[in-house]
RNA sequence: GGCGACAUAGCCAAGUGGUAAGGCAGUGGUUUGCAAAACCAUCAUUCCCCAGUUCGAAUCUGGGUGUCGCCUCCA
């Protein structure tokens, strides 16, 4: 599998430090309001690298953190006048429904800032005893001219950030480009006791912190978004190779941004909407489709149109795979017919284009394609002559093994069952259309429709569906 | 100023040297009691522009234009 990794800047050939295990590290939210939809997409795409690297075979270790202390919480906290964990808290258990709607599974493990604070002290301790880091007032910064490798991930040279820096020139720091490791804390802020007085802990050195005590000082991948390649990740290595000494990441991944009218999606423009809303309007699983249906690394323009778009994509995909479920049950019990044997048969070959797809730089968009041809030809088949009961199962457990991949075909909370009126009123149609008794059929099927039910009339018998 | 990305049909979007995938929308047809769903056909002589390399370029090289991102919190 080829990935293109931001330090090389081009397509590397996977390999993993131990074989058959995978270590993957993505920056998570900040808990400080719901996510929106270009938070969503590292959420949704690296969920994906994750199931395909478990599709083929590897054991993966993947954590995704919360950042549950930081100044916009507590900025948060305190224009709601309520306590900063309290924020968090809400905003985390905020996260659980959006991702688990979104069909983002949970990671291996979800580690919080606040509870590893431990860990955070130790390692600026360390960075401190090696020089790389220096106390100055309640605060502790890293010493970036001390690190020799420091801009190799965004390939800016220390000096060029010098000259460019709008930082703040604080007195306290020796070089604007220096980076808080430690804040002390003001008044009123929620603090930690630390050897340099009651504090808090900067946002790079947490991702460093948990990732070397859950990961290990060698991961594998790390992901984010583009935006945090710097300063965030180039802050991260030089921490973590810092403290260490061994290389921190073999591969870094970044996703290209949601943009609203070719501008990044961002909280501090306004240009936003969030995942919830978002759903509210196309559903979780078209935000999901949506997604898939471009490279992960390709800016992306978020409009109702283009989700609206990717509904009606994934409508076609979800009625296949519903028709191929209802022939499963209804279709006749023979044997295969000949174009049925054919494409079962043909099968493996939609499996190989779409690991070839999904093993350069897990190009979904080619997978997804890979997908709506062999959807074509499943309807193309199940829909002439009377289709079998063994053929539409493997087609659907093929279609679910290679939708599976991509997270797609879950049900989302809300997701209706069939009650026992809307079960009388299809009876009652069936007996009127038996009569010819057309305007009586009619009439039930626009009622069922007005209670979100849509009727399809097949030859193996009438199949419904939510609208 | 430094670093980087992108530009393919009405819309979305793959394709990075061999003659333009896929989806949405549209049009014509088949099927259906009518629908729905589905299937078939149709839908870019052409990939921002110019020049070059090559038997051959959307793909490589040079130049230009436009859009965006990072350099400051940001997925």
């Amino acid at each position: 599998m080829k990935l293109f990794n931001t330090m090389t800047m081009r397509k590397d050939e996977f390999v993993p430090l131990e074989p058959g295990k995978v270590k993957i590290y993505t920056c998570g939210p900040t808990v400080y309001d719901y996510f929106h939809v270009g938070n969503a997409r590292p959420l949704i795409m690296f969920d994906v690298l994750r199931r395909y690297f478990e599709y083929r075979g590897n054991e993966v270790t993947y954590v995704l953190n919360f950042t549950d202390i930081d100044d916009k919480i507590i900025k948060r906290a305190n224009e709601e006048g309520i306590d900063s964990s309290d924020v968090a808290k809400k905003y985390i258990s905020e996260f659980w429904v959006d991702a688990r709607n979104l069909g983002v599974r949970d990671a291996t493990i979800h580690p919080k800032a606040t509870e590893n604070i431990g860990e955070i002290i130790d390692m600026i301790s360390k960075l401190i005893k090696k020089g790389l880091a220096y106390q100055s007032g309640r605060d502790v910064y890293y010493r970036t001219e001390r690190f020799a490798d420091y801009g190799k991930l965004s390939h800016q040279p220390l000096d060029e950030l010098q000259a460019g820096a709008r930082v703040d020139v604080a007195e306290i720091k020796e070089n604007p480009v220096d980076f808080a490791l430690w804040k002390g804390a003001k008044p009123d802020e929620p603090f930690w006791d630390s050897p340099w007085g009651q504090g808090r802990p900067g946002w790079h050195i947490e991702c460093s912190a948990m990732s070397s005590k859950y990961l290990g000082d060698t991961i594998d991948i790390h992901c984010g978004g583009q935006d945090l390649t710097f300063p965030h990740h180039e802050n991260e290595i030089a921490q973590s190779e810092g403290c260490s000494g061994k290389q921190f990441v073999r591969y870094w991944l970044h996703n290209g941004f949601i943009n609203i009218d070719n501008k990044k999606m961002a909280k501090s423009q306004g240009n936003f909407f969030t995942v919830r809303k978002a759903a509210e309007a196309y559903g979780y699983e078209s935000i999901r489709m949506f997604m898939l249906m471009s490279h992960y690394r390709s800016p992306l323009n978020y409009s109702g149109e283009i989700l609206l778009q990717a509904k009606s994509a994934l409508d076609r995909l979800k009625t296949a795979r519903a028709n191929l479920e209802f022939i499963a049950a209804n279709g006749s019990d023979g044997a295969l017919g000949d174009a049925e044997n054919e494409l079962i048969i043909a099968l493996p070959r939609y499996r190989e284009r779409f690991i070839e797809a999904m093993d350069d730089d897990f190009n979904t968009a080619d997978a997804v394609s890979v997908i709506f041809e062999l959807v074509r030809e499943c309807n193309t088949v199940a829909g002439s002559g009377s289709p079998s009961k063994r053929f539409a199962l493997a087609a659907f457990d093929f279609l679910n093994e290679l939708g599976g991949v991509l997270g797609l075909f879950y049900a989302e909370a809300g997701d209706k069952d069939l009650n026992a009126e809307v079960e009388a009123l299809i009876e009652a149609r069936q007996a009127a259309r038996k009569e010819k008794n057309w305007a009586e059929a009619d009439r039930i099927r626009n009622k069922l429709g007005e209670m979100g039910i849509v009727l399809e009339d097949t030859p193996q018998g009438v199949k419904w569906k939510t609208s």
